[in-house]
DNA sequence: TCGGTTTAGTAAATCGTTTTAGTAGGTTTA
DNA sequence: TAAACCTACTAAAACGATTTACTAAACCGA
């Protein structure tokens, strides 16, 4: 726990620091011309070209003297835009969600455009409540990453690995059905023929279909995933304990194995720590196959093969999308689903399935 | 690189989907009652008491039923207050801020604030005008993560790790000195006399105070940090990969060293990489002190000592002071350090120094 | 029945911009 | 020399709330 100490505070400053600026109208006053005057000229707007450059001189000088500063806010009111979007998360910390806006952000901020952050926990409340004080907050549309997405929204969406298909919201998802194929391809090829599957916790959205791509995957090489070697992670922390915990469950029942092939790469790292418990070596016993190639996997020992997901393009091609939506206005066309594509990494948690299990 | 592929399109909902409520004008219309009424009752006004019940249910079911939702900018242009505050961080992406901002946003949420995210990108030029961008959207304050802040802002501002001394902003900073002694103490203890260090890149504030502490409390002890044995990490990605990096070039140096006190554990995972790389094994031949405890540490093989950062408190006492500061307006003292206290975490990647070296 | 109070509201100003629709005066052009 | 056209601006209406200062009618006590 942290132990606040204050250890000393600041004397006379008070709690609103620094003159702030003036106003438009005080910026009027002072130079004896009207705010409209100034607004066209401060906006370049095409009506300008009647004033004359030394009026303009003028006003920008005395803008940046008296530290004008436009109130965006006022602005947006008048001209019914924002320029700024609503982003909704599951959770900030658990490395996924902020890969994503990393790339939602590099192309937002290029465009002028803010956002608004808000995290619904996995509470259905939440789910309901926050698009609504988003919406309030006049946000011209929505990212969602991860998020179930059950009616029609209010405001364009853009849902990042979202499943649901809802009017009016795009899903950005990745090539399920290819990563699944690379995954179960890749342990195939090794010679596997018992993999294990590590399913998500039930409020991820990729859950479902992760797994019934991997049992078609291995269906159609005549290899069907058994029931018995599926766990799924419980418990919404973003740490590796989860997939520590399904592993020791899978282990409890004895069921024999030759690879693991993980929701993530977090459940990866705990399903080996619990393997490496038992005596089992990663990769010379089992194989085990993460998935997003997060940062930690190239350097984890072993170092995880995994099927890359590109999340920092997700973020920046949900946002384009959105934008472009935006910008087409009423009549916008609306992709239903844009998919981007996975890449497998062979590093060294998986290896050739050695003949004596 | 992920190939787009939009599979299909939703057919004529359009760009601008689902009607979205009325303003409070039209609700009055509606009712044929005044704004003003409309007002003070949503509000629940105190001068409402004089508002019988009766139409006070006309009201809030008709703004049910049509959907009212107010609009937040136009009251907040009106009241001067706009329950928003500006966050600034480096980039995304790196674990450290996002576990900071999931604290922030912990309280934030349940005060009804929410927040506009910006990264700087270390960018000299985006160091200024992020402040002013959020200025201009209102903000009340700015809540910044590892940014440094040289000049005194215009709004009331929090820093977490910053570590200038500046008017107008409290420093959110853990206590580096009990951080280094933690370390030190720990290595020191398990009998090492040679400790590397490894510094964090210049642009971290952290990265000056962790290796002065660190060498005052080595001092301490008789046994002065080696000015050869320390490396900065260079460049600025967020993966393991510049903690490898730093070690090779230690390393080939060819001084002598039995531990590394790591600049972080994202870099000390990078670092023991490259040491097994080198043949040489943690801990049994170096042992690795880590630092901040993200969630991989306690997975890493060998699972990371490290000295445990309380980031997410970081952030949510960072929000509470400028909440606090917010509220208390004009006369607020403003604190000029809060700290935060570490704790040494001991897993697997230390040990007791063996005679042979 | 008169003055005062309470009840149930409303009109209008305001926040800080943008934008529409002018205008007053000078300069061309026919 | 009058119509037409620039030039250099401005008044006032928006945007959608909140808030201050009223008011008209009903009621109440003396």
């Amino acid at each position: 726990m942290p132990r606040k100490s204050t250890s000393s505070e600041r004397p006379a400053a008070g709690g609103l620091p620094k003159s702030d600026g003036v106003s438009l109208k005080q910026l009027a006053a002072h130079l004896n011309l009207s705010t409209t005057t100034l607004s066209l000229v401060l906006n370049d707007a095409p009506t300008a070209v009647s004033i004359p450059q030394e009026t303009k001189d003028r006003i920008f000088s005395a803008a940046r003297e008296l530290n004008y500063k436009p109130n965006y806010l006022a602005r947006s009111l008048r001209v019914q835009r924002t320029h700024t979007l609503g982003v909704i998360v599951p959770e900030l910390s658990d490395g996924y969600s902020s890969m994503v806006l990393n790339g939602v952000e590099a192309v937002l901020s290029k465009q002028g455009y803010f956002y608004l952050t808000a995290s619904h926990l996995h509470r259905e409340d939440l789910l309901v409540e926050l698009p609504r004080m988003l919406g309030e907050r006049q946000v011209e549309g929505v990212i969602a990453v991860d998020t179930p997405i059950r009616s029609e929204p209010n405001l364009p969406t853009v849902n990042v690995s979202g499943h649901e298909d809802v009017a009016g919201v795009t899903n950005v998802i990745l090539n399920h059905q290819h990563a699944a194929e690379l995954g179960v391809g890749h342990l195939y090829n090794l010679g596997h023929r018992r993999v294990a599957v590590i399913k998500g916790q039930e409020f991820s959205s990729d859950s479902n279909v992760r797994l019934e791509t991997i049992s078609d995957a291995a269906r159609k090489r005549d290899m069907p995933i058994d029931p018995k070697l599926t766990v799924q992670l419980q418990g919404d922390s973003p740490s590796p304990e989860v997939g520590y915990s399904a592993m020791k469950t899978l282990l409890a029942t004895g069921e024999k194995f030759t690879a693991v092939f993980a929701f993530n790469d977090i459940s990866a790292i705990g399903a080996i720590r619990a393997l490496e418990e038992m005596g089992l070596r990663v990769p010379a016993d089992v194989s085990v196959l993460g998935f997003d190639d997060i940062y930690a996997a190239a350097f984890h020992n072993p170092a995880l093969t995994t099927i890359r997901q590109p999340l920092f393009e997700m973020g920046s091609l949900a946002a384009r999308t959105l934008l472009e939506r935006l910008a087409e206005g009423k009549d916008a066309k609306i992709p239903e689903v844009l998919s981007v594509e996975p890449t497998l990494i062979v590093r060294n948690s998986t290896a050739r399935v050695t003949s004596d299990k």
